[in-house]
DNA sequence: CATATATTTCAGTTTTCCCTGAAGTATGCA
DNA sequence: TGCATACTTCAGGGAAAACTGAAATATATG
């Protein structure tokens, strides 16, 4: 690889379709074995393999053995973050509606480590509307009080997650409904407990999630205007 | 190209070295002639024209036609954003020194429509220990009643720019420092009146800008802790 | 109107890199 | 120890894409 121009590297491993379709597949926020990920892409694992040490060598993935398993990971959150960022200028504006098939995706998924989709965008919109939640400055939000006691009935540690190196809790920009949701340290404990209680539960191998019916009761009551 | 996988084709554009080096330079902030950007990435101007095109297909630059001149220029600040993105996961940790031919651009540039490097970061360091500016949340820097002050007297209309639909004061990652600097409206407007006032201009078809005698003088003395 | 310049288009060649089949290494299990 | 599984490495064939030279188009200039 030409090391006189390091962008034009790490565009190159990402502009491969299988090497892309693994990453986004990390996107989803778990470790995945290398044959998984070799499914996912829809490649032999001859080829997901090559593609696999081609990214580790380039630091957009990390690996770690485990008996005869390799889980890869995507290496940092700058690297889902220059992912997210190509999505945004590459989705065109939704022409009038999509094929049934990304449907689930398009309404609940993973983003790293927070919820996204139409479900997250709805979501982050209640809680803004109730006040929960306050944009602040063009990428942030800020916690309100009422917000802080639904982070307490929710067993969440507020102060744990302001101590963390991270964002707190800043907004990102969804690719297919093109509105902010909530992401950052507060946006990843909202996914875990969501997670945690149920409410919704991963697809295999995918970054979409699915919403229990018990997720869709307390979630519409949640996002319901009261 | 290949549609069911937008992510990977606009990363193969920006895989090309050619094409990457042209979006570089056009992140300097302005458009440029085909032929200037063919000698800026070193191709034909053959070659540059179907890399042009290509570009402008996968919409990353625009193009305004002035007489025989075609002007490219970045089509948008998401695209910039996406680029200095990958920029961040593609720059190693600083080895010893790097070679003496980078130091200019190191040491002061445009990114976009702001600046950046040393002196960019310089600058908002001082800024913010002189509490004209303040970090707000991870994302964001707010604008102190002393910061309108210095704005007010560099005749830099706030509240126009607070009107603007973009980020009004944002931070932005340096790829050589890596470390903040200030972005956004008020960046962007910043660097303008550096440029106004010939404290500052920029070099020919890079994107590294040189210090004046007198930004030097006024830069300094802005710099200086007091 | 003729000529020079800026840019694009076209066709052919070369290069790059991805895939596949086969073989090699390491781990788990009986 | 022997075999199955998970993964990686290697070598060769093939396809996508970039470069080059030549030609076409469009605009400025004298």
């Amino acid at each position: 690889m030409n090391d006189k121009f390091p962008i034009a590297s790490t565009a190159a491993l990402i502009a491969e379709p299988a090497r892309s379709a693994m990453l986004l597949t990390l996107l989803g926020g778990r470790a995945l074995a290398a044959g998984e990920l070799a499914r996912a892409a829809n490649v032999s694992a001859q080829s997901a393999s090559m593609h696999l040490s081609q990214l580790l060598q380039g630091g957009l993935v990390e690996v770690a053995q485990d008996g005869r398993h390799r889980y890869y990971r995507i290496a940092s959150p700058e690297v889902a973050h220059a992912i997210e960022a190509l999505g945004v200028i590459s989705t065109r504006p939704r022409p009038y509606h999509l094929p049934a098939k990304n449907e689930a995706i398009r309404y609940a998924r993973t983003c790293y480590d927070h919820l996204a989709g139409e479900l997250a965008v709805k979501l982050t919109d209640a809680f803004v509307r109730k006040r929960l939640l306050v944009p602040r400055g063009e990428r942030d939000y800020e916690i309100t009080v009422r917000g802080e006691e639904l982070l307490a009935e929710w067993r969440i540690d507020i102060e744990g997650l302001r101590r963390m190196r991270r964002s707190f809790a800043h907004r990102c920009l969804d690719w297919t409904e093109r509105r902010d949701h909530l992401a950052g340290a507060v946006g990843a404990a909202v996914c875990q407990k969501l997670l945690d209680s149920r409410w919704i539960i991963r697809e295999r191998n995918s970054r979409a999630v699915q919403v229990t019916s018990t997720g869709r009761r307390n979630l519409e009551a949640l996002i319901a205007s009261n």
